[in-house]
DNA sequence: ATCCGTGCAAAGAATTTGCATACAT
DNA sequence: ATGTATGCAAATTCTTTGCACGGAT
């Protein structure tokens, strides 16, 4: 049974407040503020909690570490090639992908994750001029 | 400057041979037996470089290690959430996607990966016994 | 002769986990 | 009172890297 902690109440606080996809590294720094004596296996604990109650999103770009979203809906991320940022891409859900997938597939497709890749907008710009 | 190395060119062979997504530790238990020293370390380097230079492609999936595959052309790829198999599936690269992300986006889109998750066939039939 | 690739082992990054204690129920 | 959550540090997993030596050009 899931009893309350003061310390997941601030992570989910802090993920729901911020939409910028943090890191549990940053996630840590950041609670830290409000219980400086907050450890970062507790920080991970609470995420992987979270997400395995559909509580946050888990993001999980090629390399580095993971990222987090309490951005419930449906979307989808761009992952900057050069900088490592990840930001919304404001698109329908295209659902129909997995009906696509399932016409060949002899197993079971219950969802999918696409990211986009490329340049963000500032790295677009500091690469123009 | 690229030098010739045994090792690469049977690393580059096994996936060349086996379209199974195999890990980095799988084509090093395998190309062990041809090459007795060598060392996981050598794979690793050997798997980065034909990676960097597009000879072969990387598969992140969100946890465990990654897979390799060397199918260039544009494909998408199934991750069985019971069993963690990499199948490949049967269906049309869909490029629109891109431009259709790129419609609200200020920066530059140049790729998306796309991964769907379920259970694979195998699993599914374990599962409806 | 030059210098890149290798094997080995150690280091590194990200995450998980065992344990004693604190806290929620 | 019971049992989950925490803090801490050690352990784990996956991958990278420094170094001396061997092999390709």
């Amino acid at each position: 049974m899931l009893k309350y902690s003061r310390q997941r109440e601030s992570i989910k606080k802090y993920l729901d407040t911020h939409r910028t996809h943090p890191t549990a590294e940053i996630v840590y720094q950041n609670v830290k503020q409000e219980f400086p004596n907050i450890s970062l296996g507790t920080v991970y604990r609470n995420l992987n909690l979270l997400a395995e109650r559909g509580e946050i999103l888990r993001i999980s770009p090629g390399n580095g570490p993971d990222h987090y979203d309490a951005d419930l809906t449906p979307h989808y991320h761009f992952l900057c090639t050069e900088c490592g940022q990840v930001l919304d891409i404001d698109m329908e859900h295209q659902a129909q992908l997995d009906d696509i997938a399932m016409k060949q597939f002899d197993g079971i497709i219950t969802n999918h994750v696409t990211q986009f890749f490329g340049l963000c907008p500032k790295c677009n710009n500091t690469k123009m001029n």
